[in-house]
DNA sequence: ATTTAGATCCTCT
DNA sequence: GAGGATCTAAATG
């Protein structure tokens, strides 16, 4: 079973949810494949959002996955030195797409590049395309089996933390808005310190999205445990 | 344990 | 020429 068009083809923020639980599958040669549990995602939800790369629906070199098809990846580099991996939703007129910020590596660890010391390899976007050798190389490609990337379907979490997205510019509401999903259980998320210790989302389901400040209407339970 | 500075270069203005 | 959806090591309390 694999992601089928439809798994990707919706709004950013039920995509991040939905990816919560899927399984990553990062394919280095025909019979090397390494598996991993996505627990931490980002929603970068259309060209209203101030932090998305497709701010203002400008399009860019750089920036092209993103006014694709739904379930292409998007890889960009940034800080001279650090790639990030997106899965692109939503349809071309709304460029929409889903960083994955963190995963659980499941089977065939040891394929997994990472920097000498880490402790957590692929706790952190920079941090997960390092370990799984990921830049731009793939670039716009599509997730699909026997890709280089895929991702399927899979169980989801118990409960589901909500935060601010990290790292992004500030001085718009977008910049708090919670669209930062993960995990609370799982030892594999980023960063949980100060504005991102999150808060549980207690029914994602009854939380649909709505495009604009919708999120400026929040009143989820804090966290414990 | 928490904070800060530096790395490093591609992309866009 | 400026800044970035980050990370690490070093400094500080």
């Amino acid at each position: 079973m694999h992601a089928t068009k439809s798994f990707f083809d919706t709004d950013a923020r039920t995509l991040a949810l939905r990816l919560l639980g899927a399984t990553l599958h990062r394919r280095f040669a025909p019979r090397r494949i390494a598996t991993l549990r996505i627990v931490e995602t980002e929603a970068y939800v259309g060209p209203e959002d101030a932090c998305s790369h497709a701010r203002n629906a400008k399009r860019t070199e750089r920036n092209r996955a993103m006014f694709g098809p739904p379930g292409i990846a998007y890889v960009y580099f940034t800080y001279g030195m650090h790639h990030c991996f997106n899965v692109v939703c939503g349809n071309p007129d709304r460029p929409a797409a889903v960083l994955i910020r963190a995963a659980e590596p499941l089977r065939l660890a040891h394929l997994l590049r990472s920097a000498p010391h880490a402790k957590a390899p692929t706790s952190g976007p920079a941090r997960l395309c390092r370990a799984l050798d990921i830049d731009r190389r793939l670039d716009s490609i599509p997730l699909r089996p026997c890709a280089p990337l895929w991702i399927s379907p899979g169980e989801p979490p118990r409960r589901v933390a909500v935060s601010a997205r990290v790292g992004v510019s500030q001085g718009s509401a977008w910049t708090t808005a919670p669209l930062r999903f993960f995990d609370p259980e799982s030892p594999w998320v980023s960063t949980r310190r100060g504005p991102y210790a999150g808060s549980i989302l207690s029914d994602p389901a009854a939380r649909p999205y709505h495009p604009g400040l919708w999120f400026l209407r929040s009143g989820d339970r804090p966290t414990e445990g």
